[in-house]
DNA sequence: GAGTAAAATGACAGCGTTGTCATTATGGTG
DNA sequence: CACCATAATGACAACGCTGTCATTTTACTC
């Protein structure tokens, strides 16, 4: 059987309590005295029982991470980085996927937060952007942190930044640096604030060059291989076509890519092509595709951290106790899909 | 405060041994006193407190999900299908990606294990077929259920398989049916089952047709894009070059179109390709890709839920509780990567 | 060095459940 | 109908921890 904190308290010559006080970093320990404990609890490889945590505590030690997003490299991404987080400070993870058109959503939510006894949430993009869902969360006092696309925090509670405009605008930049001038965009799906970055971007660095962006070269979809295919054919077939494509993300711009391919347009010779999202897609198309990385794991373990410091603090009561958000610029990556 | 234990004896006017002993599907409560607490549980909305279980009972109600495997579609589909199951029995799901090939995986699962205080795991390949791992959870006496490939159950503890072998040779049956007497093979990482259970059905199938394979025609390679481009380049180079393609997933079958479009083969005209997985890359490649779908959320689900069932019959001591091995023969998808 | 406030530590109940064992109800027997 | 075996139920401790509050130690003051 393992160690328990009797043991522990046993072994070092203190009373449970003060074991406690030590695991939970309580600070209200001696020096001595809690190195006594550390050593103890290093000694019998002591580790808390969570169950037993969670019956006694008032807080619970798990943290949930609700997903609906149909990327799956960017879902196994965020798990992963959550998960490291988690783990490092003894949390637990549930995951719970979820289909966030679905009209009973928020019951759903505040069903399972309260059956599960979570913690708090970590919440991604497209359901960090409901502000219906945010609002039922905030209404049932469940704490989360959001990881969204923005460039400044809309108010204080923990978020993590993924700044998609000003990627976006390095994109297009790279683009206009090649020389392009007839650029087109191809969208995702509105909802998602990514999407409307990243046109904000894209706008946003043809104006910076005094260009004025052409209506007919932007285009809506959503973010699928089907609408880079069916949009490149509809801007091919326009009397002044582009010369480069900046689609949403990846799948667009591969779905793109195979449809100029098709009508015999070479890529990037004809037409430069630039993605987003560094998804396995991006290096596995001919030519391999410019896009922009964003380092999700890490994104998602800096939200778990905050998510978890503020838990702490709340439960320490500390006040005001605001954490600055966390703001990520995907990078730019130059592939050959838009080499000269 | 969500209902108790108490709470609910008390409204069903019965002991809170007795509630304990329905929401534990004990059978030994009297049909009338079940209705009742059924009753009040219903009434009070009542969940077991996962934390007091755990901690009372000998048993956890935790789950461990342990993957190593770099296909994000495959570890999502299994995910969703054993979180399904594990919500609808009560337990929860612990997730440990991990890397196979690291030299203390078992240390680290058996630590993760104890530490975590799990009830079983479930393993996917290549865990579920390393030797060494399952040896070590029998030494600790952890119990699990594999999802592995094959047409029969190795031994008698859980499992749940996939026949690949039957599927290849239906895909290659495909082939031949079509007149192709020319069939290459690109093989996926060795360590796999997958892999060698595909190969034999390939080679079964062209043995059914009193076809001998040659062995020019068949290459060993990884399950990647990249083995995909370099083996068809190989294969197109011979001087008698094959006239279909049978790879072992659909990520080396993309790469493989793409390596012949790259020389200016046409696909289906001069090489049929066929794949196998139904990954999201099959529908995405032009033309699209022939190949087998395997249900894996299905499977997933079914591998839980023997787990669970084998959990409780040891619980309950019943001895001979062996559970039959489900098999599943992943399903034929014909695309135009094939056609005439 | 006595007196006091603050810091450090400890004793003990209680969290919601299950396991053990005792008790009570039930049904079958002669 | 008394008697017994067995089925159904209940009382209560225990699981490992945290919260509350009491007690002890420390540090500082005059």
């Amino acid at each position: 059987m393992s160690a328990t904190i009797k043991s522990v308290a046993e072994y070092a010559g203190v009373s449970i309590k003060t074991v406690s006080r030590v695991i939970n970093n309580e600070g209200t320990v001696k020096p001595d005295t809690l190195a006594k404990v550390q050593q103890a609890i290093d000694a019998l490889d002591y580790r808390p029982n969570k169950a037993a945590r969670d019956l006694a505590g008032r807080d619970n030690y798990v943290l949930g991470y609700v997903y609906d997003n149909p990327n799956a490299y960017y879902i196994l991404a965020m798990q992963n980085g959550i998960l490291k987080e988690c783990r490092s400070n003894g949390y637990e993870l549930l995951i719970h996927p979820c289909d966030a058109t679905n009209p009973d959503i928020i019951d759903e939510l505040v069903n399972m937060v309260n059956s599960a006894r979570l913690a708090g949430l970590i919440l991604s993009p497209p359901l960090s952007e409901m502000p219906d869902v945010l609002h039922a969360m905030d209404e049932k006092g469940i704490q989360y942190v959001r990881v969204l696309s923005g460039d400044k925090a809309p108010d204080d509670k923990p978020c993590v930044l993924v700044d998609d405009y000003q990627a976006a605008r390095q994109i297009t930049g790279h683009l206009l640096d090649q020389g392009h001038r007839r650029i087109a965009f191809i969208a995702g799906e509105k909802q998602h604030h990514s999407t409307t970055e990243r046109q904000r971007g894209f706008y946003q660095a043809l104006a910076d060059h005094g260009i004025k962006a052409d209506p007919e070269l932007v285009i809506d979809g959503t973010y699928s291989f089907g609408t880079g295919v069916q949009s490149i054919q509809q801007l091919l077939a326009l009397p002044e076509p582009p010369t480069a494509l900046f689609a949403c993300n990846d799948e667009i711009a591969a779905g793109a890519l195979f449809g100029a391919r098709m009508q015999g347009v070479d890529v990037p010779e004809a037409l430069a092509i630039a993605g987003f999202e560094n998804s396995p897609f991006s290096t596995q198309t001919f030519p391999p595709l410019t896009t922009a990385s964003q380092p999700t794991a890490q994104i998602a373990q800096r939200a778990t951290s905050s998510l978890i410091r503020s838990l702490q603090a709340r439960k320490r009561k500390a006040e005001n106790h605001t954490i600055p958000a966390d703001i990520f610029v995907p990078e730019l990556i130059v592939r050959e899909s838009t080499s000269r």
